[in-house]
DNA sequence: GTAGGGTTAG
């Protein structure tokens, strides 16, 4: 009854039922978790688990999938050490340690994640499809792209979301050519993309500087029923933007059909500062402002374009609102950070 | 494979 109601999507049905069952058991609760981790109902899925005294594997391993799985990747990993402790009398299975790869893949940590892969053999448990594809990310991420296409080769099954991570793995580390020919390795196999695999293949025509193929791989999206997302119109903004098509990445911007978030227009303001364009700069800052009022790096970006036209007084005149403002910067993060310290 | 796991930019 209650996974009916989840399954189209009427969670609070689902609740009001949970709520009236008098014998709720655990996998009563870790249905309802799993629920509110599906729709990003974190605190609800916290407020329940929580209710548990007694914490078992399946719910620690609910508990900590839905943090994992709503970018809470701290909170994945606190919980994850928590089981560790011997007090909580638990032993990670093959479950756990999926979700806490994937934190620690969030994180950049491939200390962390190097030392699962160690504690997995002392445990005894084997290398399977979900585990090897949680590391691939991981090692992707990290920059180890060898690592990650070993992982991928030993894999028993290549699936839709194995191919992804590997598609984005390979985008992301600027292997634009490998990427592009697994999509259409994915593709031969009858294997259907879905947003995130196009968001990997439009990373890696990015990287490479592709710009007519990746704007008609972007324009296929809708050919396999898929509306692309702000994230898919950012990059394109960006392949445009950094080949100087400023022009073209502002009309598309114009053309989505609904409010463009704040990294749409950033995405246009750092092609702007790639290419000195002073005018449209300016337009893309006003809509970074109005969609993130709070951020000073659109700030900072427009200054330096002010300042390499020599407009010097408005670079000043920016910097300084910033000050007085006293707005936050957001610090930026690397992966090869983290690639670095695995060296 | 009987609750629970893996993939979203720069």
């Amino acid at each position: 009854m209650i996974t009916g109601y989840i399954e189209c999507g009427k969670i609070e049905l689902a609740r009001s039922f949970f709520d009236a069952m008098p014998d709720r058991n655990n996998v009563s609760y870790i249905t309802m978790i799993s629920a509110y981790s599906k729709y990003g109902s974190v605190e609800s899925a916290k407020e329940l688990y929580d209710q548990m005294a007694e914490k078992d594997l399946l719910l620690y391993n609910a508990m900590i999938a839905c943090f994992a799985q709503n970018n809470r990747a701290k909170e994945a990993l606190q919980l994850f050490d928590e089981m560790l402790n011997p007090n909580a009398n638990v032993q990670p299975d093959k479950m756990t340690l999926a979700s806490a790869i994937s934190a620690c893949s969030q994180l950049g940590d491939s200390k962390y994640g190097t030392w699962i892969e160690t504690y997995m053999r002392e445990l005894g448990i084997g290398m399977d499809d979900h585990l090897a594809t949680s590391f691939i990310d991981l090692y992707a991420k990290c920059g180890n792209i060898d690592k990650a296409h070993e992982l991928f080769n030993s894999l028993q099954k290549r699936d839709l979301v194995a191919y992804t991570a590997m598609i984005l793995g390979y985008g992301i580390n600027g292997r634009g050519k490998e990427a592009i020919e697994l999509f259409e390795e994915m593709m031969d196999a009858d294997i259907i993309p879905n947003l995130v695999t196009f968001t990997g293949i439009l990373t890696a025509y990015n990287h490479v500087g592709l710009v007519k193929e990746g704007y008609r791989c972007f324009m296929s999206m809708q050919r396999h029923g898929l509306l692309p997302s702000q994230d898919h119109y950012a990059i394109v903004v960006d392949l445009l933007g950094r080949a100087g098509r400023l022009e073209e990445a502002h009309e598309l911007i114009k053309k989505i059909p609904m409010q463009p978030h704040a990294g749409v227009w950033g995405a246009l303001l750092l092609a702007c500062s790639l290419h000195n364009n002073v005018e449209l700069a300016e337009v893309a800052w006003k809509n970074c402002c109005e969609l993130e009022p709070d951020s000073s790096g659109y700030h900072s970006l427009l200054a330096n374009i002010y300042a390499s036209a020599g407009r010097w007084d408005d670079a000043k005149r920016l910097r300084r609102a910033v000050e007085e403002k006293g707005l936050v910067k957001i610090p930026g993060s690397s992966w090869t950070e983290c690639f670095e310290s695995q060296q």
